[in-house]
DNA sequence: CTGAAAGCGCTTACAG
DNA sequence: CTGAAAGCGCTTACAG
């Protein structure tokens, strides 16, 4: 017994069969099969014999075995988990595409990975990175300031859906909604309430949506024979501060006006609460039209009109186009038509 | 040369070295190492010669070597994440937790795992589970419904933190905001106003945050001689429309009151669309005020009195207690004190 | 239909 | 200080 012996194999203390982690190897022992075929039943990969089937089923059970999504995606190249990069976890707007990823993910047994990107597109290339590194199996990026370029180069690796983006590439589908075309509607629905001086308070300009939004409020204007005046557009950053300060520079520039269009929701309760600090009581006084439907805008005084940006929808859309494209289908997705929700912060135009 | 012959290595297609994946094996080979140096050198684990640190680190840029996180996780049993069992992914209120959260944790090289629990002790439990599949190196639940019994048991296989409980044991540390005292100082604020009618509407009597919150209104009250009339207080369910159901029902009780504690912003926010609807104003009439501060509490119109919950400053103090369990040290943590936002929903009582 | 075996990309005792 | 080897818990050709 001199020779050689192989060093006994390691005694690992966390899968000591004595201890609690259950792994696939007891459960085959259990249902006295081998562990290729307990793998098997779990990813109905392969015809079982329902007598076996029977006793995997009921070692599983018996065990409460859970697979180890790390061997499982270490070992099969699949993950069952999608990184999602938003741009802040807590954005108001995001919550609620947040949430449509989620629904449509869990349903399909995958889970979402979110990371924030911070609106910084290296911020948002390492968020990716750090995705690929824990092998998602896609991702799904919410708007975001990366170039085309980057995201098409990103599709060569795995899937991807982008939302806010107009683009085409293999294996990458965008997904845009009709941010000039929900402007248009929401301008023209002061229009209709006679309004002739509409104020605009844009958004970033660094966003796509930002200059779409400006491009429908003068294509309303523009077709219903109002003059476009830049002195009514005023800057903004799409927070409630931004809007405030928009509307006292508007106010101070004294140029008239008997109606706000604000890029988003948060800068329209920026611009209601500059109003009433002026004195100026909405709607009576001035209208204002938000953008993005927030759950609050139904609650705040008065309720906002608003046109919806369907963020559980497009959340939805896009987790349920990753699923299509994993399961090697064709994607195709409808993307909701925009549409204006008429509260109590507009009303007839004053004296018209 | 008939002997059986081990059958050659699968040539695999994913990580042929002519393909993309980096592994640590390929920057071993480049450095001119062995992988256990090159992973030495990654995780701090022992002394490496000047020279070899000085090849590998070169290795690493020049592949572009990134961990794979899964290999990690399942060879070492540390994965560098942090499940946190959250409520919704959107709520308003969470959503601070959330980014201070991932803030604090990013800096030390983790990554947070978000999931949904929806307010359901089985979905947590759910959750759970599977966030210990995924071998996670601890878990954060902010408060939720399980019980402190299975919230014990669960910190009995990895370091656990919540908030919104008292409670104690081994590998588990409780976070809890002072509720009780933070509602007392927001009823005692209303007093010092010279309101002796001041209705209270309930948060949802399953979280022990909403029974705090009414302790601490008692508490004020009777500290100041006031008699608790129980016909002042409504309940609610911690969401805008309750809050607008729950002041209607006041309303028509016709019990009389001028000033109302709402137990969080949301149902601040219903009440007073609901006094605003029926002619009453904010607050000359009646004074309101809220508990959380949400981001939008300062903007609404008039901008909301409420007593701040420190939903970052939990959600990074939850993440560092972690972070302080993990490296072995003994947890301990400051729960910031409450504070009164003082804005404009709240004024003097009217004839008193 | 089913098992034995190799491999996924790392970490970590063990033995110099 | 450093390498060879075994192992983490799965999956998947390969060969019946």
């Amino acid at each position: 017994m001199s020779s050689p012996k192989k060093a006994p194999p390691r005694k690992s203390s966390r899968t000591d069969s004595a201890t609690g982690v259950v792994t696939l190897d007891r459960v085959a022992q259990l249902a006295g099969v081998s562990a290729s075929t307990v793998s098997r039943i779990l990813n109905g990969t392969a015809k079982v014999t329902d007598d076996k089937r029977a006793a995997v089923d009921a070692a599983i059970a018996e065990l409460g075995f859970v697979p180890n999504p790390m061997a499982r995606g270490l070992a099969g190249g699949r993950t069952l988990s999608i990184g999602v990069v938003t741009q802040a976890i807590d954005s108001p707007f995001y919550g609620g595409s947040l949430r449509g990823i989620e629904d449509e993910l869990d349903r399909a047994g995958y889970s979402p990975l979110f990371v924030s990107g911070h609106w910084n597109a290296a911020e948002e290339a390492r968020c990716i990175a750090m995705l690929q590194a824990r092998r998602v199996d896609g991702i799904i990026v919410l708007t975001g300031r990366m170039s085309d370029n980057a995201l098409r180069t990103c599709a060569k690796r795995m899937p991807l859906v982008v939302t806010g983006r107009t683009l085409k590439a293999k294996n990458l589908v965008a997904l845009n909604f009709n941010n000039t075309e929900a402007a248009r509607l929401a301008t023209q629905h002061l229009i209709d309430l006679g309004h002739r001086r509409i104020a605009f308070i844009a958004g970033d300009a660094v966003h796509p949506d930002a200059m779409e939004r400006q491009a429908g409020y003068r294509a309303a204007l523009q077709a219903a024979g109002i003059a476009f005046n830049p002195e009514l557009v005023v800057p903004g950053l799409f927070t409630e501060e931004s809007g405030l300060t928009a509307v006292n520079r508007l106010l101070d520039s004294r140029h008239r006006f008997t109606a706000i269009f604000a890029s988003n929701d948060q800068m329209a309760l920026g611009a209601s609460l500059a109003l009433h600090r002026r004195g100026l009581r909405v709607p009576q006084d001035v209208s204002v039209v938000g953008f993005d439907d927030l759950p609050v805008a139904r609650f705040v005084v008065p309720p906002l009109t608003t046109v919806q940006n369907p963020a559980y929808e497009m959340g939805q859309l896009a987790a349920g186009v990753m699923l299509q494209m994993l399961r090697g289908e064709k994607p195709q997705a409808e993307v909701p038509l925009p549409n204006v929700m008429v509260r109590e912060s507009t009303g007839r135009c004053p004296r018209t």
